[in-house]
DNA sequence: ACGTTTCATCAACCCAGGTTAATTTCGACG
DNA sequence: CGTCGAAATTAACCTGGGTTGATGAAACGT
């Protein structure tokens, strides 16, 4: 899974001018739990993960975390704050697994936006998709409970399951680790597990 | 404020084919308390609002009401799952106030999105603001408390405070009407108001 | 001036989740 | 094996908001 195959299936045709561009492409690696960037930094890059898994969080006034969003390989993630040019980061990017891919400065993209309208496509998809899914977190968040937050990510995303520790599934679903271990102990006991 | 004012700003030119857009355009005009569209149907257009006030709401599985967002004059909107044909609207419109302004197809926007790349920028840049919105109000909902949202309001949109009842802005801020009455009374009970 | 309606407030009770801390489970590793 | 440390579970207590229903206070029409 390259960058480029994603950047034309976006575009829905080939990108003659994909070189100029990759020049300003910046390959990363990074150890589990290493920060790729933090809350309140200026760091207008975008970043594309070829492998492992990051988790986007705020931190609160009164220092607990709160999971935004989860990104697997394959997908692109940047601090939005970070178009505005004077803006900072509004949460941090941190890994959860050993991680690689590569980066670029997000005027690079903005750049080619405006010299070349198929890149336009390729931003106005990509923001659109972003909005589609940061809709589907506010239904979560706004609708549903805590317990059929953790139902949905059982049925929808069973491979998620395996990759997350409770804990880390906990501040995904918006509660603590100790309160997801009651929903669990609760739902267990109503429909115990035949062996 | 027209809606050709604002797609031109968006597009950062004018746009000579508007009026092959414009034809597809169907004023509207509603009452206070009235829906535009509800959950669960299927209801591709986009409304462009001149005047009055909206919001945009969940029922949950209770039937209880939250308020995503509240939308004013000059603004765009529409239900996002109306862009995958097949989808239905994952949350209703009602109106606050009486409203007027125009609604068009969104496939008739797609279509100029196919046809001439400026209006893919006028796609992306009206796609990009609306995700950098989410994101302001995912912080607001997952790092803030209730009393913190409330504070935030008052401060950065006091003119919303003159149009709302208190009931609708508690759904607004994720609480219910008794919870908000309560949050003013220890409120001012903390700083009374010198008169 | 009077009822009607609507909206905010208040009181009483309930409950889910937060917090803290003790305990258990389990995997890694010597 | 045994032990160490990390992660999950459990218990006890607390708190903020939900829920219901009663009371007050404006706004409105007649």
């Amino acid at each position: 899974m390259r960058l480029r195959d994603v950047l034309e299936h976006l575009a829905g045709a080939p990108l003659t001018d994909y070189e100029d561009f990759a020049r300003r492409l910046e390959p990363f690696r990074a150890n589990k739990g290493e920060t790729l960037f933090s809350q309140g930094q200026r760091h207008p890059y975008a970043y594309f993960l070829r492998q492992g898994l990051v988790k986007l969080c705020y931190v609160t006034h009164s220092g607990t975390e709160r999971t935004k969003s989860l990104l697997q390989e394959g997908q692109l993630f940047a601090s939005l704050g970070a178009l505005r040019p004077e803006a900072v980061c509004g949460f941090s990017a941190v890994t959860l697994e050993p991680v690689e891919g590569e980066r670029f400065p997000l005027g690079a993209f903005l750049e080619r936006m405006e010299k070349n309208l198929l890149w336009e496509r390729i931003g106005r998809k990509f923001f659109q998709e972003l909005a589609f899914r940061k809709e589907r977190r506010e239904y979560q968040l706004l609708v549903l409970s805590a317990p059929e937050r953790y139902e949905q990510v059982i049925q929808e995303c069973p491979e998620l399951l395996q990759r997350l520790s409770q804990a880390e599934l906990a501040r995904f679903i918006g509660i603590t680790p100790v309160a997801l271990s009651r929903i669990r102990g609760r739902r267990s006991r109503r429909s115990p597990v035949p062996e």
